[in-house]
DNA sequence: GCCGTTTTCGGCCCGACTGTTTTCAGTCG
């Protein structure tokens, strides 16, 4: 088992335990296992070596024993009991907005609801309103639950409402009445999958925010509405939630709603070391607790305007939102040992485009063009090869007819380079689509997996790290071929991958198109320590998606990556030095 | 079930909104 799916049998046990209403210190404590699990940046070679388990924070003695028997045997005898004691569909109704464990047990235990079937036709029926601590009203927006459901799923890439949400922003902080404006959540955080848009607004009139936010032509539906929280669902299907704040409460709001849920907690409890309580509104003094066995005397409470004087009262650097996920930023932030994060500004070329001689829509020229207009100096062309038929694949000729149409190109530009490459399609057994000899003409070469997506891990391993040993290949794309939300990564053990891009010098790619952002920033911080270098593509089949390379750059930034460990930071002359000394490492 | 610069026991973040209730439980973030 790998450790995503048994951080997702931890979250299982979590809900299980929620319908048994167990102690909710316990069912805490598993989801935090879960997500400290999925989080974990750090070496787990071996998901069996309890003793390395139990030093993840969130992990003890119990939960490292049962993750144990899940790597070992692929089962786990505590999930099997708790699954016995209810009917397998019932966790499909903690995705009905609005509906809670209790709330569930209630449905299961009274009208013996176990699916979201049984549901809709008990609330058709009336039934549901009919018990106790239920009533017309709930049985309604359960309905409207159930449709919105099947309308969308809840999830939504990043890039699909990045447009939407940054035109609300500047929406609301047209307002007049709006004194500060932004975007907190999982959005500030720059996570690839977003489940709702949340603005923070601070002023002296909430209800004319309010007002303006709920009129906006983008809203679909209100949701709920009350003096401080508005809660929406836009047009596109997302839900939209908006906090009015004053000015003061404002760096708290912004810093409670930025998150993430687990940075938060930290946040607070070191508030409480310092004899403080921390909210949304404000950084108090704790009222003294007789009980307590020891008193804690308050510090004086520091002034704090905005966020980076929070982090400081709390004794921390300022933690940048791409950071807050709880994953070793507390650490860094208090030995100022925080890295200087990458900046857009920071790129200066891209590589791993495509034109119309593949499957892209626009010219050469016209992709020149785009990127000369965004500041770059330099761009990778990077067609599909003979084998991606349905990209329009390009075989030997083609491609030397497009190196030779690039070579005469290059003489008209100044300051500004076309790199002859090709995306190059590694084939089942690892060799690649082209023969060294026409790799060998090209400025770079991309190697990507876009066929036999279902190989077991060792073969799709051997697979890929075969491709990344031969010399020729530059970069490494999209390491693990997902597609959010659509479709799984394939199997593939990548700190082996990463392994083998850090002996031969291969770069990884981090795909900046909003629906790969492969590879993921979970594992950057393990490919910057092994060495790996990262280069940031925007995989753009048209010249508005260069613009990708945004949300490629937020991902980085999640990575922990800086300027010195992204390539294409490198200014046009280092980084064709660069491309050189790739090919001679191992020639 | 986890955790400890005070701790191996006794805490565990905290508030908004809703609906069904006459003071609060449930859900959400």
């Amino acid at each position: 088992m790998t450790k995503s799916q048994i951080a997702g049998v931890l979250q299982e046990i979590a809900t299980l335990l929620e319908l048994k209403d167990e102690n909710p210190f316990k069912i805490r404590a598993y989801a935090n296992a879960a997500r400290s699990l999925e989080t974990f940046g750090g070496n787990l070679s071996d998901l069996q070596d309890e003793e390395a388990l139990g030093k993840i924070p969130g992990i003890g003695k119990a939960i490292a024993a049962k993750i144990n028997e899940l790597a070992g045997t692929g089962k786990s005898k505590y999930l099997e009991e708790l699954r016995a004691e209810f009917p397998a569909a019932i966790l499909e109704l903690f995705s009905i907005s609005g509906l809670g464990a209790k709330k569930i047990k209630a449905l299961y235990e009274q009208l013996h609801i176990s699916s979201i079937e049984q549901l809709r036709e008990a609330c058709e029926s009336g039934k549901v309103a009919e018990l106790a601590g239920f009533g017309e009203t709930t049985q309604t927006k359960i309905c409207a639950a159930i449709e919105q459901r099947a309308k969308h799923s809840g999830y939504f890439q990043f890039g699909q409402i990045a447009a939407e949400t940054e035109k609300l922003r500047q929406d609301l902080a047209g307002h007049p009445d709006a004194l500060q404006v932004d975007v907190a959540g999982s959005y500030r955080r720059r996570r690839e999958i977003v489940r709702d848009v949340d603005f923070v607004v601070a002023t002296k009139k909430p209800a004319a925010i309010t007002e303006t936010f709920i009129k906006h032509p983008f809203v679909e539906s209100v949701i709920a509405q009350g003096p401080t929280k508005t809660s929406v669902r836009l047009r596109s299907g997302i839900q939209s939630d908006l906090r009015v704040v004053s000015s003061t409460e404002y760096p708290f709001a912004l810093n409670y709603f930025t998150g993430s849920k687990e940075h938060n907690i930290e946040m607070r409890s070191r508030a409480l070391q310092r004899g403080w309580t921390l909210n949304e509104y404000r950084l108090a003094k704790l009222s003294p607790d007789p009980k307590a066995k020891k008193k804690i005397v308050p510090a004086k409470i520091p002034k704090v305007n905005q966020e980076a004087d929070l982090y400081r009262a709390l004794g921390l650097d300022f933690v940048p939102p791409e950071l807050r996920e709880n994953c070793g930023e507390f650490e860094a932030a208090e030995t100022h040992s925080l890295p200087k994060l990458l900046e857009k500004d920071n790129l200066r070329g891209t590589f791993h485009c495509h034109t119309v001689a593949s499957d892209g829509h626009n010219t050469l020229e016209e992709m020149a063009a785009a990127a000369q207009e965004l500041g770059l100096e330099y761009l990778g062309i990077a067609e599909h090869s003979k084998s991606s038929v349905q990209a329009h694949g390009i075989d030997a000729a083609k491609l030397r007819e497009q190196i030779a149409t690039i070579r005469k190109l290059n003489k008209k530009f100044r300051g500004f380079r076309l790199f002859a490459g090709v995306e190059c399609d590694i084939l089942r057994d690892g060799k690649l689509d082209f023969d060294d000899e026409i790799l060998s003409e090209l400025d770079f070469v991309v190697a990507s997996v876009h066929s036999v997506f279902n190989l077991s891990e060792a073969e799709m391993t051997k697979r890929v790290i075969r491709a990344v040993e031969n010399p020729f290949v530059t970069i490494l794309a999209h390491p693990t071929g997902r597609l959010l939300l659509k479709r799984e990564p394939y199997s593939i053990d990548i700190p082996a991958v990463l392994e083998a891009a850090a002996a031969t010098g291969t770069w990884v790619e981090l795909n900046a198109a909003p629906k790969r952002l492969d590879l993921d920033w979970r594992w950057w911080p393990m490919a910057k320590e092994k060495g790996v270098k990262c280069v940031i593509d925007p995989d753009a089949h048209r010249t508005e998606r260069l613009q990708d390379l945004w949300f490629g750059v937020g991902i980085a930034r999640k990575g922990w990556l800086t300027k010195a460990d992204v390539m294409n930071c490198l200014a046009l002359g280092k980084i064709e030095t660069a491309l050189q000394a790739k090919r001679q490492k191992q020639e």
